[in-house]
DNA sequence: GAAGATTTGTACGTATGTATA
DNA sequence: ATATACATACGTACAAATCTT
């Protein structure tokens, strides 16, 4: 399937949607490389902006992430480490702001787990990381 | 504080951090608009790709919405309702697929939790609407 | 270390499309 | 219909990081 630059979808999404089958599909295994914003453009017959947006696309949706001055990768997810939640503890999800996404090295796309205890500390955890349980 | 072009630090980080800045400091409060595309490129004397990274950075943290042709605005963050946990259950936290964030109508930089719970079934909540409790 | 090639990042300009008021 | 505002998409140029030679 090529990509029809009169569709009313925009091409940058198409590209996302062709990139994001091939990772779906396996044929992009995590870690693997994507090809680089030069070929894209070449094979895709777009425009270098389309090509980022769609790799922003998929960074943002945690899929990919990007080296500079290396390309960009389907992305590894870590093992989760499981972590139990306290009794009188609630949980919520948001995105990290800048700093602390680099403070906690977090990749584009990945959010984080506020827990606030019963005692009322709260306690910011990579989201990417964690699963909380709550056992039986 | 100006904008330093030859700054180390990406013209559109820093026009980035003075807005974000605006919105923490409660003078932007949540649901007034940012000034328009044109207005940040004029007052800060700098491109429009520029302005439009820097909103965007801010769209993914989840603090701005834009509405195309109209403008963008600090995000109204909805009250939160509290959801108990089940016993057995466990909760992970990631960003949804671009026909997930359609279909829940959820903003940009808002993540999904996904519960499973005992019996193996799967559920996706909003992020932003949701807290997950364990009572005491 | 130095040099060069490759690749992504930043930034600007321009043009056109589309949604909203 | 007009005006405003954001979205898409092309182009160019240079900066900066990475890797190889």
């Amino acid at each position: 399937m090529a990509i029809d630059p009169r569709s009313h979808t925009p091409v940058y999404v198409q590209l996302a949607d062709l990139l994001r089958r091939r990772i779906e599909s396996g044929e992009l295994t995590p870690g693997s490389a994507l090809p680089s914003e030069a070929r894209l453009t070449q094979e895709h017959g777009v425009g270098r902006e389309a090509v980022r947006m769609a790799i922003a696309l998929l960074r943002s949706e945690g899929l990919v992430v990007t080296v500079r001055g290396h390309g960009s990768y389907v992305r590894e997810a870590p093992p989760r480490r499981r972590v139990e939640l306290a009794p009188g503890a609630t949980v919520a999800a948001r995105m990290p702001s800048g700093t602390e996404r680099r403070a906690m090295q977090l990749d584009e796309g990945v959010p984080v787990l506020e827990v606030r205890g019963p005692d009322g500390g709260v306690e910011v955890l990579p989201g990417d990381e964690v699963e909380l349980t709550r056992p039986a």
